[in-house]
DNA sequence: AATAGAAATAAGCAAATAATTATATTACTA
DNA sequence: TAGTAATATAATTATTTGCTTATTTCTATT
């Protein structure tokens, strides 16, 4: 796969609102499943895929700790998309509010 | 729509591999529209759509000049798509081969 | 005015994609 | 070891998207 090919396949993953999200939200600290799903409003399943396609496109890595995956940006050799994610407001009031009231993955 | 919602949309829109090309191809030089098709070797409508939605996505304009459309990029608010553009190749090799032999639009 | 070339638009289709629902897997806990 | 919570996978559906073919618009030339 040419160069080409390698940055469109990563920014068709940025091209899309709930994955630019998620990497915003990463990039604030790392998350669990359960509080991403909790954070976007959207279902476990459709948050679990949307992760598989980060990390099958190398820009999250995964971290399970006990009953809980956590994912964590893993752009150390793709600056280009720390540049774009310097476009965007952070998202970190986002996190605060969602998690550690019904859940105990945080605590 | 919100900053993040404008980014994943030009994301989205150099998340494909034709456009992304086109792209860095106006990086060398302004083209018009049948030298773009020359060059990907695609149907003309293809790319006149492409075209419509780089332009609907402010990211390149047009420049009618004669019978001839010349698209150029439009890229001075948007830093983030240089970084991104200075990590392809330059695709100015595939400009010279394609043009100036059948066309007379560059004479 | 008629013709020809360049580009845009319209319509249709197949492939890709995001989401949902249902089920399976994994790891902790009582 | 049964049960439960977190996550992943499978199957399905609906939408979007990229491309093709056909047609139209616009401009220049004769």
């Amino acid at each position: 796969m040419s160069k080409l090919e390698e940055v469109a396949d990563a920014l068709k993953l940025l091209g899309d609102r709930n994955r630019l999200t998620i990497v915003a939200l990463l990039q604030v600290k790392e998350l669990c499943v359960c509080e991403i799903v909790d954070i976007l409003k959207t279902s476990q399943p459709n948050i679990s895929q949307h992760m598989r396609k980060l990390r099958d496109g190398g820009l999250v890595k995964e971290s399970r700790r006990g009953q809980w995956v956590y994912y964590s940006l893993c752009l150390e050799d793709k600056p280009y998309i720390l540049d774009i994610l310097k476009e965007i407001p952070s998202q970190a009031a986002l996190i605060e509010p969602a998690i550690c009231e019904t859940n105990d993955c945080c605590t």
